[in-house]
DNA sequence: GTGAAAGCGCTAACAG
DNA sequence: CTGTTAGCGCTTTCAC
């Protein structure tokens, strides 16, 4: 009925009996092919094209001490920023014949290093990774692994990693001042998990526009959406229902600032013209919405392409080069909407 | 500068020599348990806990000639259907201890075949495919895999593999009927790439809703949308701005449900007023757009968690077994919005 | 119940 | 240039 999973592969072993030479010619055949003489080259294809003979990576990798695949720890492949960032990371990969895991922690930190320590067994190649933590504890976790590790949207403190990511603080600073532009006073800042490198960022760029304004800052309009749409949604229907309630609401990523929306018109509230609405981070299809979010647009494409290169780039240098860590910055984009408006008198 | 990547991981034999056993004890002790003596399996244990030993899944894989990770391998990881059910999978694999890498294939199927020959070769334990083509020949490339395959979403021929999926014909129906009661009579369809069995079923669907209401089917309104959201786009602005426009339209899934919509709104139609849109499959967020489409709704959570169940059965099971191939077909869920009217006098 | 030994398929000195 | 050889870390008969 099923499958018969169990015609062999031909091994090095075969390739070389039926050519009439050595595995290790067969293996440097296959590696470093100037070592071989052009003929004998020739022939070892030859019968390996025969044979059907790929090299087993698992061999491969058991030898090497090293395996060719590398992965890419994201802590929600169902938000559209990673995905976006995902599918370069993929287009490249394939380019230069590298492949990959995508591995999803839902946020866990606990999965998320019980992971790194199984890739870690598993030799993988090297990793790009969205930390979850800026602790020290964590940050020596991470480079207890041994092979190269690339940050990316997040950063940690310390600087010992290749980074790629956007200027959070920018980006939450061009949305506040926008607000503040259009009058508001009482601006709310759903923020994201506390202690993030850019929940950090976004709240210093927050507070240090509205004080740059001379406007002071209501503690209590600062609550945390945990980067997630529900607890955004809940959250913002708290700030909504109080009496002092906020006349404009920014929210530090993409799913909160769905959460929102979602509050928003629950409520009955007519964004913008009772409650303005920006967001850092694009949602798909945002054109459909109405109203059109303002947001701060992130350029996912570059994240990823830079993020693969620095990857790749080290796992090509080997455990033996120490490169110092590079790291890239890209600015955030303001894309204007109709979901800020100036407040109601 | 750079960490250091050589501290060398303990082996089995470190452990060995440490406890005063010999390795086949140690590894004896991590499978079977019952064939150690309760005594010597403690001291291997704490040994090995004291030197923070982990198999070598590498080492294991090459031995075993089979790993324990299994591949996911879709056409497109940005669309939100396949990340719900990438979600699930992700937990369902978590719990029970899995790795699994995730593949996108872009819907290009060279890549998709050399993919899946890679994983193949590295003696994949398993895979979940959502399979690009129907022919004979993909489907033999498919049996040639050593691993169990399971299907979802779309299917092949021959029923030689498990599958899940939803009933796609129905689906169809479900939405032409639907529009069909409104009054529609030239209802276009946005049909998927051709020859794929999902593609198939839901023309047949509304193929027979439309004949068995005795409306006669006007083949010049079934276009090519390829399931892309660009193509989409451009289908459906040729067929509104031809003189014989379509009344409504029934797009195959719902990267091509916003695609018309798009276009629908960049040409200045209104919705559900001007022409009606109705499309299978859910979008994320689809309460915040406007018009809410009328749609169809697969369940992405049990599609991910069924085809995870049959392939863990059968990884479980080995290649001893040959069991009948199983197959799950879900049923369509209609979700009302306020994108379908009757047509325009 | 435990150990010795033979590899899984490949790579990389080292010789020739 | 090519072959011999010794493992990478683990599993698994097969003896004891």
């Amino acid at each position: 009925m099923s499958a018969v999973w169990k015609s062999l592969m031909p091994t090095i072993r075969d390739v070389a009996r039926l050519a009439g030479v050595s595995t290790s010619t067969v293996s440097l055949t296959f590696s470093d092919a100037s070592r071989v003489s052009k003929e004998t080259a020739r022939t070892v294809r030859q019968v390996a094209e025969m044979l059907g003979y790929r090299p087993n990576p698992v061999a491969q990798s058991l030898k090497r001490g090293q395996s060719l695949m590398f992965a890419v720890v994201v802590g929600d492949i169902a938000n559209p920023f990673f995905t976006s960032i995902l599918k370069k990371i993929s287009a490249a990969a394939n380019k230069a014949n590298y492949q990959f895991i995508i591995s999803d922690t839902n946020f866990d930190v606990e999965r998320e290093l019980t992971l790194l320590s199984q890739l870690d067994a598993q030799k993988i190649g090297g990793v790009i990774l969205t930390p979850s933590r800026t602790s020290d504890e964590y940050s020596r976790r991470l480079q207890n692994l041994r092979c190269p590790v690339v940050l990316m949207d997040q950063n940690i403190p310390g600087g010992q990693f290749d980074f790629v990511g956007t200027d959070s603080r920018l980006a939450a600073s061009m949305l506040t001042e926008h607000l503040i532009r259009l009058g508001h006073t009482r601006i709310a800042q759903l923020s994201g998990t506390a202690g993030l490198w850019n929940t950090i960022e976004r709240l210093e760029g927050y507070r240090a526009s509205l004080t740059g304004a001379g406007i002071e800052i209501d503690e209590s309009l600062i609550v945390d959406g945990g980067y997630q749409l529900e607890l955004s949604y809940q959250q913002t229907m708290r700030l909504l229902t109080r009496p002092d309630r906020p006349t404009a609401i920014l929210t530090a990523n993409n799913l909160m600032g769905v959460g929102a929306m979602r509050a928003v018109q629950e409520l009955g509230f007519r964004c913008p013209e009772d409650i303005s609405l920006a967001t850092i981070d694009d949602i798909p299809w945002s054109t459909l919405m109405r109203p059109q979010l303002t947001m701060i647009r992130q350029d996912a494409a570059a994240v990823g392409g830079i993020a693969t290169r620095y990857l790749f780039d080290r796992m090509a240098a080997g455990s033996s080069a120490s490169t110092a860590p590079r790291a890239t910055v890209l600015a955030p984009q303001l894309s204007m909407g109709n979901s800020t408006a100036p407040p109601k008198k």
